[in-house]
DNA sequence: AAAATGGTTTAGCTTTGTCTAAACTTTTTT
DNA sequence: AAAAAAGTTTAGACAAAGCTAAACCATTTT
């Protein structure tokens, strides 16, 4: 169980979360999430493949080994615990939360993040509604459907944000958007792509594409 | 209200200490206190004078600006709500919590630290007995006895101890001496410093001189 | 099939924080 | 007051992590 320094760390994280997207992840992919340059990438994957953290075949792109992935569950484990507490216990909101975290959760000792999962009841997901690593590196694979695939009509709950950057968190907090609310898509514009939707206690409103594919639901039931 | 580097709030933290104990902090002082050599001190004086954080003449000694004391107390108010935070809501013993808090200090986002004091119910002292600054750098002064310094059976209790390295916590774990315990001096040797104390429920035992000089104590009432 | 385009890597430089070895002050000893 | 010892600073290196500019592949276009 070694241990990775933060901007390694930050690397594993990026590359962990690019994967679901994308078969194999690319090194601009990467440049562009950490907001660095592809020069950067390709040193710091260098090192990576020395500690067998991926599998890189220079041109040919990268994928974290079994091992890459579970030292990323590890830091998610710790972003997300983190994100609880602050949210839960310190009154944070949840847009203000991931900021935050991002630094905490580069304090990696194993007891300090046992004990805060017990202090906090064990949660099973985070503020913004992704699972939370267990001790083992077991994740919740729960069933969600993107709201841009909602059937009409269909009641659903918004249990996940795919996107954290501070301009998708202003957007939704303006729209009054957040995990846990009940929403209906109404109608589809196939023109722009946009949708109304409903939600209790307002009226109708508009949401883009490109915030709709970002937002994820679960029906209830 | 500048940021500082994890290794910089390392050295100011390290000469706000020492410099409790000398007038003036010599750069052998610093390297031996932080493990590093003199060389690296010398180094990072010129980069903290520059930032005016510290008075410095070289060969002269140092000691922080009051600018440099203000950024210390900030690091230090961190370090011991982290600690209090440690200790009171994740149990960790009092022995464990410093190491931890190291790290923990350096996330230094002031609304994190201000929600925490608050959360954790703006604590005056942290679990080895230290005042923990409030948020405008404000620091309780508690009138305190270094026990070599106790008159021969005076009752006082245990308020603070000033070394807190693994090592001393750890004799003090095992002659069960902790924040809080009711002590007595029951009689010094001359020929080497030694004392013999008296706790309740304990027979007397005897203490070094080396030992003595790191407990300190309140006298009741 | 050659050229153009776009993505990737290499080479070389910068900054931060560390080190060793040598040079330089200051203090202590004789 | 010289010499020795102790402490401090300078000079030059190194590793980590980043950058720019140039070179290099791979794919797509023509």
């Amino acid at each position: 169980m070694l241990n990775y320094s933060t901007s390694e760390e930050n690397y594993i994280k990026a590359i962990f979360h690019l994967q679901k997207e994308m078969e194999t992840v690319t090194t601009n992919a990467v440049a562009n999430e950490l907001k660095t340059k592809p020069a950067s990438v390709t040193d710091m994957m260098k090192k990576l493949k020395t500690k067998k953290l991926l599998h890189y075949k220079p041109y040919q792109g990268f994928r974290l080994s079994n091992e890459g992935n579970r030292v990323a569950l590890g830091i998610i484990r710790r972003h997300r615990l983190w994100e609880y507490f602050l949210a839960e216990k310190l009154k944070f909101t949840w847009d203000e939360v991931h900021e935050v975290a991002e630094h905490l959760e580069h304090v990696s000792s194993k007891k300090l993040i046992d004990k805060l999962d017990e202090y906090l009841g064990f949660p099973r997901i985070d503020p913004h509604g992704d699972p939370i690593p267990d001790a083992n590196g077991k994740i919740e694979t729960s069933r969600q459907v993107c709201i841009t695939d909602l059937p009409i009509n269909q009641p659903a709950v918004v249990c996940h944000v795919s996107d954290q950057s501070a301009e998708i968190l202003e957007l939704l907090k303006h729209k009054q958007i957040s995990i846990g609310s009940k929403v209906e898509v109404k109608r589809r514009f196939d023109f722009d792509n946009t949708m109304e939707i409903k939600m209790r206690q307002q009226p109708l409103f508009t949401i883009s594409n490109q915030l709709a594919k970002n937002i994820f639901v679960k029906i209830e039931g």
